[in-house]
DNA sequence: GTTTTAATTTAGGTGTGTCTAAAAAAAAGT
DNA sequence: ACTTTTTTTTAGACACACCTAAATTAAAAC
């Protein structure tokens, strides 16, 4: 139960792998760490051993890295802080929809419960962030809603937005365009790349 | 005008540096700020050289350090995020008086403008935070109120608190105990040391 | 105006988190 | 099954922010 402190590295390591896992369940290799973070692969085997110490992952030579229980838990922790925070910048800062990750990023590292037990209190104890990605609760617990993916309806099929997961300019901009945004409801005109 | 980017460290040594500055008028010895921030004087050494390169002190070897125009500026940019920030948690998330301070000291280094300018907003643009302590504004301007120190006021002298500037935890007990917060009228009768 | 003491700086070392280059292991191609 | 390619790890280096111990300078005491 102690609180393990981690560092705002091995937060944002711990936070990718879970990311990366599929909710704990896919063994995660050293390269797409490395990709996602935009650390050399040497780096990431290092702090694989880190984390490894720590109980958080389990890591074979050469075979992968698996989140522990344990670091699901912190994991989920970290993320629950960061979609919090992401709720407070939308709702009473009044920031757009595509500049909450950014600012989230840092303060997901601020760590006392305190702060984030009283946000939640005031925010009113959200389910989930401003692009629809649940908010998991004090105890790590956390809502997987079944969804599908928009490139999995046909034409003709419609549905409602509840989960918006790419996170680039460009694509922000052309759902702002389309004013799609979380509850928008779609229908399927025709496909195309993008 | 472009925005200077400092580590987490250098932030907490330049607003040390101000604080220990009387507002930037005294020079401040190498011995103080280590005091200050529990850092040896050998490291606090390394630290002014590295400020004094960006220009942000200047620093005359064994003489001491008097901190620049520059540094000034962005040594209230650091405080004014300090003390809007205790505002939000004392004001929003019902924090108490003597447990904002803490929180404050790791979402003061988040640095993003649009971040503290709209919590700024959100917070009615306010004066002082819950210390009674003035924040400074956006271009780093600054109210300094003429007040006196309580034990400079004589036995059956009266005043208003305005600003609480000790901060340990006996002291906030004591505090709270006497129903003492900023606003209240105090009349000295006996003085007593502590 | 020396001597003693205190403050400050230099020199060299450590842990963290990164890097590049090279070695080792696993996976893919033929 | 052997060779080539890709992935991962090891080895060695570096910046940052700290440390201790020793040297230097300034201030205080006499």
């Amino acid at each position: 139960m102690a609180n393990i402190i981690l560092s705002k590295s091995e937060e944002n390591y711990l936070k990718s792998i879970y990311n990366l896992s599929d909710s704990g369940n896919k063994i995660v290799t050293t390269n797409s760490i490395s990709k996602i973070l935009n650390i050399e692969p040497a780096s990431v085997t290092d702090m694989i051993k880190k984390l490894s110490k720590k109980n958080l992952i389990y890591h074979e030579k050469y075979k992968g890295t698996k989140i522990s229980k344990n670091g699901i838990t912190v994991a989920l922790q970290i993320i629950r802080r960061h979609r919090l925070w992401e709720v407070f910048l939308y709702e009473k800062l009044n920031f757009n929809w595509d500049e909450i990750h950014e600012v989230a990023e840092e303060l997901e590292h601020v760590s006392s419960d305190q702060l984030i037990d009283n946000l939640d209190k005031y925010l009113k104890y959200p389910k989930i962030d401003p692009h629809g990605d649940p908010i998991p609760n004090k105890l790590g617990e956390i809502d997987f809603v079944d969804k599908i993916s928009i490139s999995d309806l046909k034409v003709k099929e419609k549905g409602i937005v509840s989960r918006i997961i790419k996170e680039d300019e460009g694509f922000f901009n052309l759902l702002n365009k389309l004013k799609i945004e979380i509850g928008t409801e779609v229908v399927i005109l025709d496909k195309i790349d993008y």
